[in-house]
DNA sequence: GTAGGCTTCAAACAAACGTTTGAATGACGA
DNA sequence: TCGTCATTCAAACGTTTGTTTGAAGCCTAC
């Protein structure tokens, strides 16, 4: 009888960084159902069948790993959205490209993320759009560090597209659209506010953004707010209430 | 020097339930800063200047603390939504309200609240905003019934005003709204995505609603998507890009 | 006054947290 | 074969968490 004692090593079949990757999965599945403060370091590398210890020696800490759950997928997505606006620009030549396409190459790299049937998929934008709402500061600084060229990028895009759009005004509708686009993916089965929304589409991100599109798109090419008009409107009802 | 050691006791002037007001307006700032996870109890009752067993005598739970946080402006902002429309549609008479005002109903009571100097004010609907995206199920649980009976009186509402738009597609678009609507006033100055937005205007919220209203309005009023034509555009950029 | 109710308080509870440690393990090159 | 390096591991670190407890305080009503 030889002596093994212990049954198991059975060869971990040389595979470098495979607990890193194990620790990764398991992070992304549990901050998303749970949360960042919610899930447990203890949690997670239960889950990847991973010591206690690994999540630190792989990634210094709890939070440095949070930020590494979303730049695995976060990076590759927006690096999507910039290519596809360049290629659409490179297409069009000299020409202006239409508000639509450009906010396909805006919604387009997100879709496809939430289809991909590998590991993470729609549930990771559900984590994503949590993290846009979340007040702690890493999160924040992280979050816009990522996002800043992108937009910029977009925003230059869209000027171009509504030469007659004041740039303020402009920023705004992003605003809004990032956040009706944020708040599609992080909701959509989780709050049943809205309840007829079958679930057969709500789980079809595809369904979701032909419709999404052009409320947005609309909402882009919307006419300037005639301010001194809702100004009375507003006081108006405000007086009524008050 | 008069010997005041401790300076304090000078009649608190029989207030009751003084400490559970005190403890709850600490809660909401405090919720609204750290979320409700790193929200410790002994950070709340230290800064209402509580025991720390106050929370539990009073509200039973942290849980129970953050839903009543939640309730104390939510619920009065919720009821004045809908009392708002009724009245419009009252004063309309038999004939259909327009899509504009049945959405200032909407937007006019939270902008309210953001301009309530009182404690709480736009800070309350940051948390909020928060508080939409939370997976923790008492939250999710207590929000939809919450806004159950507002938004189904609004559906109501918009299926009136816009006869032609099926009612699968104004769900998806109430839903883009709540959508934007949350997140741009949980994030504001929070992220700063859109970088050129002026101090000045981003603490009015007036001025924000009345740049969010006309966007809203035209999604709302947006053409039946082309289905067909956008998955020929869809399919074909998503070709590209695999 | 004195009984009885809410309310406050200091103290302690067990449990869970993120992080650190130092030794064991295993593979690879010298 | 040995030494070296990166990785894994069990165990413990010191805090901090939400909640509970039982006594003390205080006002009202008898």
């Amino acid at each position: 009888m030889p002596p093994k004692a212990r049954v198991i090593p059975l060869k971990p079949p040389r595979d470098p960084a495979a607990t890193k990757v194990r620790v990764l999965d398991a992070a992304e599945a549990l901050f998303m159902e749970h949360g960042f403060e919610a899930t447990s370091l203890r949690a997670i590398t239960a889950a990847a069948e991973a010591n206690l210890a690994a999540v630190n020696y792989h990634f210094g800490s709890k939070e440095e790993l949070f930020q590494a759950v979303l730049t695995r997928r976060l990076d590759p997505m927006n690096q999507a959205r910039v290519e596809l606006l360049t290629r659409l620009e490179a297409g069009a030549g000299s020409r202006p490209i239409s508000c639509e396409r450009i906010l396909m190459a805006l919604l387009i790299p997100p879709l496809k993320l939430a289809r991909d049937p590998e590991r993470g998929g729609k549930d990771f934008l559900r984590l994503l759009g949590r993290a846009y709402a979340d007040p702690a500061p890493f999160i924040r600084r992280f979050l816009s560090e990522q996002y800043a060229v992108m937009i910029a990028r977009f925003k230059a895009a869209f000027a171009r597209a509504l030469p007659r759009l004041p740039r303020k005004e402009l920023s705004w509708r992003l605003h809004f659209i990032m956040g009706a686009l944020s708040y599609t993916l992080a909701g959509t089965d989780a709050l049943k506010l809205i309840a007829e929304l079958n679930p057969h589409e709500s789980t079809n991100d595809e369904i979701l953004l032909r419709r999404l599109a052009p409320f947005l798109l609309a909402g882009l090419e919307a006419p300037l707010p005639d301010l001194s008009a809702v100004t009375r409107e507003l006081d108006g009802e405000l007086g009524k209430t008050a």
